[in-house]
DNA sequence: TAGTCCATCATACGCCGCGTATGTCAACTG
DNA sequence: CAGTTGACATACGCGGCGTATGATGGACTA
């Protein structure tokens, strides 16, 4: 136990902050929560804080990191599940819609987010799960089931509309009916990019 | 000049606040901007503030109250002037995407707006813009030009297209060329509500 | 193995901004 | 014209952030 290498105490040190302020930062929002207090409660002080992280912000970074990585790999997942590519481009970005409704992802990645770090394309990990859309979105136009579009825009629309929709289904009355809703009328957006109209 | 009506000096204060708000947040953001600066630049103080407004919060609510109705005005000059009532929808969104670069409508409405309020569809004047689109669909679905669906969440989804599109653009290098690109592709997701299918 | 260095984190300090409590004056009321 | 109330200014305290400084214990060298 004892006598741990150096980078390893490191790491643990900045796993401990990055899970103490996502804990903090989905339940009192970024403003509201005091770096005294998450650090304390992660065993630590500001001082650790700040040497690993520089600041607040870069905490926040770190913590949509994260969360972005996770994010990315459960897109995949509803994406490799479905029976063909078109609807594994519905799939994943259905799964997205519903991991936006996670108070943790919604909170942090984004409300606050955006607010504090600006546009999510601008962020640093480049928003991995907006380019594997895209990415999704080109092989379906050279697979010819889609006409073709630039696909950065695309993905860029998808997961706004898909965004924009989950902030609307968390604040409504009745989550599940507004769910299937907002579902149907994503898949009928989508449709539009298919191939030939009449 | 003097002897004025107790109303109309309330009204000057209120304004006068409003307006010196609405340029500090558009400049720093909201968390950045202090009260005290942006109080005493409209010649009065934080008291003035607290008694109108009750918080920061409540500023912001009248900031964005005012923008949402220019926005709504906005759009419905871009509507009325299209040749048939899809191309309505379709310039009234882009219309919504163009407002949505200008800085000062992009922070405060876009950004810090949902990080401090939450969801605007539970703003207190339900998002006034949101409703017109709604109410667009609405019509062209009892004209049959597009095939039914729910009318509030193709427009949150439509707004949340242009809304993150109006992101993706403001931070891009060459604004203009990527503005093109996103209008082209809402179009394209648009065209998914239009009538039968193939 | 002893000595030195430096990364890693804790501690201490000052500044700024928010919210509230209190004070003041002009405007309205009868 | 006296009393009341609304509209705003002033004053105070608290909490949070950032930085500068201090302490400790691995890691490297000879």
């Amino acid at each position: 136990m004892v006598a741990k290498r150096r980078a390893e105490m490191v790491e643990e040190t900045r796993a401990k902050l990055v899970r103490a302020a996502r804990k903090a930062f989905a339940e009192k929002g970024y403003a509201a929560s005091s770096m005294d207090d998450f650090t304390a409660e992660a065993g630590l002080t500001r001082g650790a804080l700040y040497h690993n992280f520089g600041d607040k912000k870069g905490l926040l970074q770190a913590v949509i990191a994260e969360l972005d990585a996770e994010i990315l790999v459960r897109m995949a997942a509803a994406r490799a599940r479905a029976a063909t590519p078109w609807q594994g481009l519905l799939d994943e970005s259905i799964a997205y819609l519903e991991m936006a409704l996670e108070p943790e992802i919604q909170r942090i990645m984004l409300l606050d987010g955006p607010a504090v770090l600006g546009d999510p394309s601008r962020w640093p990990n480049q928003s991995a799960c907006l380019r594997a859309t895209a990415q999704t979105i080109e092989r379906l136009i050279e697979a010819g089931t889609i006409r073709p579009v630039d696909a950065e825009a695309a993905a860029r629309l998808l997961n706004g509309a898909a965004l924009n929709a989950a902030l609307w289904i968390a604040a409504a009355d009745d989550p599940p009916a507004v769910l299937a809703k907002a579902v149907e009328a994503f898949r009928r957006l989508a449709e539009g990019l298919l191939g030939a109209r009449p």
